[in-house]
DNA sequence: AAAAACTGCAACCGCCCTTGA
DNA sequence: CTCAAGGGCGGTTGCAGTTTT
């Protein structure tokens, strides 16, 4: 069965935005608010699909954007976010705070990528190029995950030989609302990741090494991005609970120490 | 100086998930 | 419980700007 279109497609326009219509949608939104993204267009004055006006404002026009460059310090957040959630990128965005799922996305393809490459390893799966290949098909949350870090420096994965990089490694996500978000009440959310899709910030990893004894808490809170031995995260941002603040977010607070990523930063 | 190749980014497309009737 | 509508996300495309030949 078919779905009916998101718009008239007929009477929108498409392309660049111009200069006016920028200001109309921001004039909307700022009387307005955010919502309702179908009726927006018309309300708005706009000759606009729904779905376009949300990705300018999101991308765009939102004034809490930071644009501009992005740090070192923000391209290793962001291969560390992708080696853990894939091309989560609307989860890896909730993490760099100004930035856009859109923004980090193009950086990957264009950048980071490349810089990976450079470096000798596979931007899929963050091992060695020729491990990479060995092991193709088995990354990122859809193959289960992993915690293993490649060793860009010695060309080795940390990984224990037994698990053979697929031991069942079960990624349990549970991730609570941005610190600086307006959502209101909304209760902790489960650990799933379908879940996670929709919070976008704080987030505690637990990883379940069914194939051990161990149990793993990686912190992806912008102050302690790292791996906690069975121990909660200090943070103050730890666990599944939505009930606390997290500390704000600040760039500059940004620590990587993955406890078992021994070299993989650079 | 002009043409070709490359790069980066904004925007679109289509699918999936959630929600509400 | 079912289904349609709407929102959100990831992948892809198109084009303008930049660099190289």
């Amino acid at each position: 069965m078919g779905r009916s279109p998101c718009c008239e497609k007929a009477h929108t326009n498409k392309g660049a935005w111009t200069k006016e219509e920028d200001q109309r949608l921001i004039a909307h939104i700022n009387q307005h608010g955010e919502g309702c993204w179908r009726s927006l267009p018309k309300a708005a004055g706009l000759l606009r699909c729904g779905k376009s006006c949300r990705l300018r404002w999101i991308n765009y026009l939102r004034p809490d954007l930071k644009r501009g460059n992005f740090t070192d310090e923000e391209d290793e957040l962001i291969i560390k976010l992708h080696e853990l959630l894939g091309n989560k990128w609307s989860l890896i965005a909730g993490r760099l705070p100004g930035r856009t799922d859109n923004e980090i996305k193009n950086y990957w393809n264009t950048h980071i990528k490349r810089k990976l490459l450079a470096r000798g390893l596979d931007p899929l799966t963050h091992r060695p190029l020729n491990a990479a290949a060995a092991v193709a098909g088995h990354h990122h949350l859809a193959a289960g995950g992993s915690s293993c870090s490649p060793d860009a420096t010695s060309g080795h994965s940390s990984c224990s030989d037994g698990d053979e990089y697929r031991g069942g490694i079960d990624l349990n996500l549970s991730i609570s609302p941005p610190s600086s978000s307006s959502q209101p009440s909304s209760p902790p959310p489960p650990p799933h990741e379908a879940e996670a899709r929709r919070a976008g910030a704080t987030a505690s990893y637990t990883y379940h090494h069914h194939y051990s004894e161990t149990r793993e808490k990686i912190c992806l809170c912008l102050n302690h991005l790292g791996l906690h031995g069975g121990d909660e995260c200090s943070c103050g941002g730890s666990s599944a609970s939505s009930s606390s603040s997290p500390p704000p977010a600040t760039a500059s607070s940004r620590a990587f120490t993955f406890a078992n990523a021994s070299s993989s930063t650079v």
